[in-house]
DNA sequence: GTGAAAGCGCTAACAA
DNA sequence: TTGTTAGCGCTTTCAC
């Protein structure tokens, strides 16, 4: 029970194979230049003892640590309520996998545990950051700048744009919510609505933006402030009857909100789509599918966008470490939408 | 850009204390057995030189890591489409942090990720292990054993009994179970079905114990098998309704599956819960608080689960370095579960 | 192409 | 109480 069966060291599979440790090293790192029947006499040894190298001693010398933090910055308990959150790790898991790094996570919610994250990350402990959920008056890039560990952020980060630029991948919110609303119109609609997500976050405010880029400014009652949630949802759908009662087609956030939209519309007695048209944003299945009628909403590649972020930083490492500069790439990466049609508009 | 600032090491800090590393060192964790004086000046100096320990260092001497592993199992995207995994997660982290320890996830999707994991966990990367989703004949329970690594898992493990006693933490998904079929039998519903889970999940076989612990071996046509998502419930729920029209109530294994039988009853004109009454389980809120009617379900709660699997695993790390032995304490630890009413039965 | 040797930054005996 | 010293297991010059 007690018995910590220490594993064999490099120091072991060198004696067995009978060879130094730094050729055992060389052919554990790949091999190159050593001889072949050398190469292969130490894979046995390797083989036979089950050896595992030290990480720990590894990243002492190459300060390197294969290893990448994942911060999910939240106060909220939004992101735990829809599976965004999982298709992001998803994509991003499956992209360090391939590039044998590990994912270490970071959860934070509230001031302390920021100062946390920030020693952690200054701390050396991993290549680089891949970060979420920023809102606008976050101090987390702050830190993390201070931290001065490579980073790439999910979805636009909201300070002022090119103050400092910052890596990025972000769906197109603005052209979704464009096309979203161009459809609204193709149906006829006249008296299209908005109702936000939380106005800290830049995907609310460019889908808003993209809201506005077909509507022109239009009546201004007809844009509703909502959260991201289905209780928002619902209290932008009852505020926004009652400033509207004549409203016909509502472009909701997100597919959240737009559940809750569909409830209160249900309760008044109003019919989906034929009195009001409803379009949602995310094409969160388990949402969008299960909610009646069923959601048309704006599709975003969420795994995908996790896995370019991913990929994002560990081409930048890799460059770090090969040939320095070759400066910048793209500043942001942005992924484009689809709009899925389904019965609600 | 390229300025790789080498963080100052305790040796920096020691000289500028004017002390020896070894008191440094004291200093940094703890600072037991160090006269006050000393304490003082190391502190400043910490804080002036802005350091951060080395955690390879660390834990190459230490063999600690700091660090507990969290192995997600779930080759389907089941997980994905439902915030079981956030919440639980959030619980682990909350904990974890707690004791200053970090939390490295590892996701895997089939069997060359398997090995893969073995082969980290066997790598001494991590303390200790946190295990979910475990199918019946997953290979990933013998890996993990020769790994050797102190491991919990999340939700009871299928393989025999008491042949090898895993510590684990589970919802009473039997006794859930069987107050949601009491509930419906105390509604006078006496043509009660059940939909199960994917009977390869322990909890889905629990569940449908609980529910034959209540109804007996009754009519076997009432319970039909599903496999935790909407589409199953929907499945099982049509060929429920051929097989017995005069079924009154459903007990769904879980409120995805619910889910789909109500979309079912609905499309069939049956109404909810006058012509049949239906129960789910989880307490999914996006889920169960969003259908209609908004579910009567069995509630678990998911965030403990995770926050209690990872204090048992501390606990544990922690007897291992301090007294050893001490063995056992309890094998598996079961968190009770309630019954939460709303429009559905 | 291969090996010997010098650390990476830290902790933990052991001395003082 | 404090300092000295010996490694933890690995990579990486630098000779050979």
């Amino acid at each position: 029970m007690t018995e910590t069966v220490s594993r064999p060291t490099l120091e072991a599979v060198a004696a067995r194979a009978g060879v130094s440790r730094a050729t055992a090293s060389r052919v554990v790192n790949g091999g190159d230049g050593v001889r072949e029947p050398l190469v292969e006499r130490v894979r046995r040894a390797v083989e036979e003892l089950g050896y595992v190298p030290n990480q720990a001693a590894r990243s002492l010398v190459t300060r390197r640590h294969d290893a990448v933090a994942v911060v999910i910055a939240e106060p909220e308990t939004r992101v735990f309520a829809d599976p965004f959150f999982a298709l992001q790790l998803r994509g991003i898991s499956k992209e360090l996998t391939a590039h044998d790094s590990q994912l270490v996570l970071l959860l934070t919610e509230g001031r302390d545990d920021h100062t946390r994250v920030g020693r952690y990350l200054a701390g050396g402990h991993v290549d680089g950051a891949l970060v979420f959920s920023l809102h606008l008056d976050d101090p987390l890039p702050e830190l993390i700048h201070g931290a001065g560990v490579p980073t790439v952020f999910g979805g636009r980060p909201g300070w002022g744009d090119g103050a400092r630029p910052a890596v990025y991948v972000d769906s197109d919110n603005r052209g979704g919510a464009r096309e979203a609303v161009r459809h609204l119109v193709g149906l006829g609609r006249t008296r299209i609505a908005h109702i936000t997500g939380a106005l800290d976050q830049t995907s609310a405010v460019d889908r808003l933006d993209g809201f506005r880029d077909v509507m022109g400014e239009a009546d201004p009652r007809l844009v509703v402030e909502g959260d991201f949630t289905p209780a928002g949802g619902e209290r932008a759908m009852r505020e926004l009857l009652e400033r509207c009662p004549d409203v016909d087609a509502v472009f909701a956030a997100n597919d959240l909100t737009a559940s809750g939209v569909l409830r209160v519309l249900r309760e008044r007695g109003r019919r989906v789509p034929d009195d009001v048209a409803v379009i949602g944003f995310d094409d969160m299945l388990p949402v969008a599918e299960q909610t009646d009628p069923p959601l048309t909403t704006v599709r975003q590649d969420i795994e995908e966008m996790g896995r370019l972020m991913a990929r994002l930083l560990l081409r930048d490492l890799d460059r770090r470490t090969g040939k320095q500069g070759l400066d910048g790439g793209p500043a942001g990466v942005v992924l484009p939408t689809t709009l899925v049609r389904r019965a609600s508009a």
